[in-house]
DNA sequence: GAAAATCCTAGTAAATTGATAGGATAATAA
DNA sequence: TTATTATCCTATCAATTTACTAGGATTTTC
């Protein structure tokens, strides 16, 4: 394996590697999935979702918190209480949950649509082969998102 | 911004993000790109590369050695040595580029084509929605960087 | 008013990144 | 031969990020 880095993360065998989803990002979507799944609109509990999607709760909870706040979820306190869905599953496209969640599609800031920025090292964009490269594959990745609603996926 | 999370690897303002590209494959791009325009197939310096795309030279040393260590690169010690392709660039794709510099194209091990790994959380590949997504994102970066060489870069 | 749930801020250990330090080795030129 | 030039190589480091956990405040229901 080059450089002789290993990597922890995937848990094993993996070299060097960055360009991977984060926990937060899966589990909120594991989450956001198990609540579309539900029969009617009845909250669900952190707990169950917890359980059943093995998640740690404590984690579960502060992602389901940013979902809530991003317009994605409601949420009910209180005996009975937990989080349903606000929107139809069908009408929560990838992007939206993608860029919530993880964050900028693009993987170079100078190339993103909703938070671009002028790389400090690169003097030329027009001539510059990362730039040219990373928009492809900005595009790829946002077709794949838009494509994709959360109905999609179910 | 959700979570009062910032950023500081593009500098400012972002979000939490983590689906990005790392300095040591972008560096590595460039110098591949650096070394694809040079006229002729003469060794050239890292202290060139270094100086002409604004990377750190001791940095760019270290990539240019796993570049090297992985048949991208040949090298020659001593006055008039460097760095130079040992390929063309049409027959340099960014597929083999991206998995020696960044790791793995898939963002989940479970879609990964070199590295594939179960995720120990999830029963049942067959109804993740994780899995779903991610397998498509994937074949959509795979296609871009089958279809990218060097050569389309420059 | 007790129980059950979400809300919210803060903290943390381990991993990762993006470097730097410092010398060993090899090739060329004087 | 010796000095110079350049790559080779290992080790180390501070800052950042990740993936959590702690611990209580608040709100709703019974």
């Amino acid at each position: 394996m080059p450089n002789g880095q290993y990597f922890k993360r995937w848990n094993v065998k993996f070299r060097y590697i960055r360009v991977m989803l984060s926990k937060k990002t899966k589990y909120g979507l594991k989450a956001l999935t198990y609540l579309a799944r539900v029969e009617g609109k009845e909250p669900v509990q952190i707990a169950e979702i917890a359980k059943q999607e093995n998640i740690s709760q404590k984690f579960l909870e502060s992602i389901l918190l940013t979902l809530r706040r991003n317009g994605f979820l409601g949420s009910k306190k209180g005996k009975g209480g937990g989080y349903y869905l606000i929107k139809e599953p069908k009408d929560i496209p990838m992007t939206t949950v993608m860029r919530v969640l993880e964050g900028p599609i693009a993987m170079v800031p100078c190339v993103s649509l909703n938070f671009y920025e002028k790389c400090d090292d690169c003097p030329d964009e027009a001539t510059c082969s990362v730039h040219k490269l990373m928009l492809q594959v900005r595009d790829s990745a946002l077709e794949v998102y838009r494509d994709n609603t959360l109905a999609d996926l179910l």
